[in-house]
DNA sequence: CGAGCACTTGATCGCTTTCAATAGCTGTGG
DNA sequence: CCACAGCTATTGAAAGCGATCAAGTGCTCG
């Protein structure tokens, strides 16, 4: 099996264009990342950077799911992001990664060569303006997970870890029903536990528990339904519906 | 005791001119931040800002250590953050606080209303700059303490903590000797734990085991030297040497 | 001297890991 | 079509690490 093939997409058409780090750009500043910008297509499963690998392109999601690993001598991982549509990839001005890059499933990038990027960056305030924000955004998440990864029990980490995924899931398809949710897992066990800092196995059993106490459904292994989301975000150990029905 | 008072500090001799988010600012834009900014102090233990409240402010720290928390409605906390001196404070385009800031010893801050300062950013763009280089870094510090809460022992937990400060200490005092290090602990034995995502009866433990075990040695409580630097990373579980010696 | 605080140390408990076996699914080839 | 390998996930039993509960130490300050 081929990675799929990408011809160019039109700014204008992109999917991710009002969240992307493009965001924010003019249709002559768009124009002009448009001249630099090429795609990408990577497998389930592929490595897209590793860590310590020279970099010579940033770019973002365009569809697809990417995981930010770190990893010991040992062996042991910690996932430390988990990049979606939109999201952006690299560090303008650093030339090694600092972190393994994987895709997850079939995803598309659009990419910019790193040098003319940092360049645009200089002249475009939009996008560092843009790329400012994300990284504030990001630096919140990360900040919230070392809260889940710190204080937080091996079941409240899975009702977390499923919440995050349904709020998202419900950003993407608003104006459904707010209580029950139903959604798909973009994770095995492995990346969950990983995402955790747990074993595979206590995931497992963890996602058998929540099941049989009513908390969440199960179809086949991915498919999720969630009866009640304040029941899940209670679990979570979060404020009850706190920021998410807000 | 009252809190230390502040006049005003000239920024051409302020001791973080050089690392703070002005860093890169000419002459003319330090006139203009200046024209905005006031100092405040506060005293070991005192918030400087409760998560939830408005902030009209951001600011950096001039001198002193401040931590940024977390807490869970049942008490649990966790870390998310250590501001020490040019580390900056608040979310430009942001109202309420999302941590707790509390000043663990006594702290000085440059502070500047955030109206006049996110104006400022808009048309300055070597602050803006400069603040995505520094939200950057502290990404990457966030994602690394992922790995420590994710994926370390208690031990290897400790050992990271202690390289982190000595390795930061060691940025301040250069050309000193490589392999033998002394520095305080600015950080109590519950701090230390909030920050690990431990109990401090384990901190405690485990700084006990790496005096006996030779990997540091303690005068008092909190005056740490460490014999020999390359033994306290291959306790954290680092590549040895890895980003220090470099 | 006694109160208060930070820290240390001990004993026990329990959650998560570890080790191990098994189930379910998919794709391949006889 | 069935057998089998390979993979993901589930489940069980036992072990271990860190948490919890509980004293006790040493220091500072009033």
């Amino acid at each position: 099996m081929n990675a799929p093939t990408i011809s160019h997409i039109n700014c204008a058409d992109c999917p991710i264009r009002h969240r992307a780090v493009c965001a924010r750009c003019e249709s002559d500043e768009l124009a002009a990342l448009d001249s630099i910008k090429y795609y990408r297509s990577y497998e389930a499963g592929q490595p897209i950077i590793w860590s310590g690998d020279q970099m010579n392109f940033v770019g973002s999601v365009v569809s697809g799911i990417a995981t930010l690993t770190q990893t010991m001598e040992d062996g042991r991982t910690q996932m430390v992001g988990l990049l979606l549509p939109s999201d952006f990839v690299g560090r303008p001005g650093r030339d090694g990664a600092a972190y393994n890059v994987v895709a997850t499933t079939d995803l598309v990038m659009c990419c910019f060569r790193k040098k003319p990027f940092e360049e645009m960056m200089v002249t475009t305030p939009h996008i560092a303006h843009r790329l400012l924000e994300m990284t504030l955004d990001e630096l919140d998440a990360a900040r919230e997970w070392m809260l889940v990864l710190g204080r937080k029990t091996a079941r409240e980490k899975i009702a977390s870890l499923l919440a995050i995924i349904a709020r998202r899931d419900a950003s993407l398809t608003p104006g459904g029903a707010v209580n029950e949710m139903t959604f798909d897992l973009p994770l095995t066990r492995e990346a969950m536990a990983d995402y955790l800092g747990l074993t595979l196995e206590t995931v497992s059993r963890q996602m058998s528990a929540l099941k049989k106490d009513g908390v969440i459904a199960l179809e086949g292994k991915r498919r999720v339904t969630v009866p009640d989301m304040g029941n899940l975000l209670e679990e979570a150990g979060d404020d009850s519906d706190g920021g998410f029905l807000m």
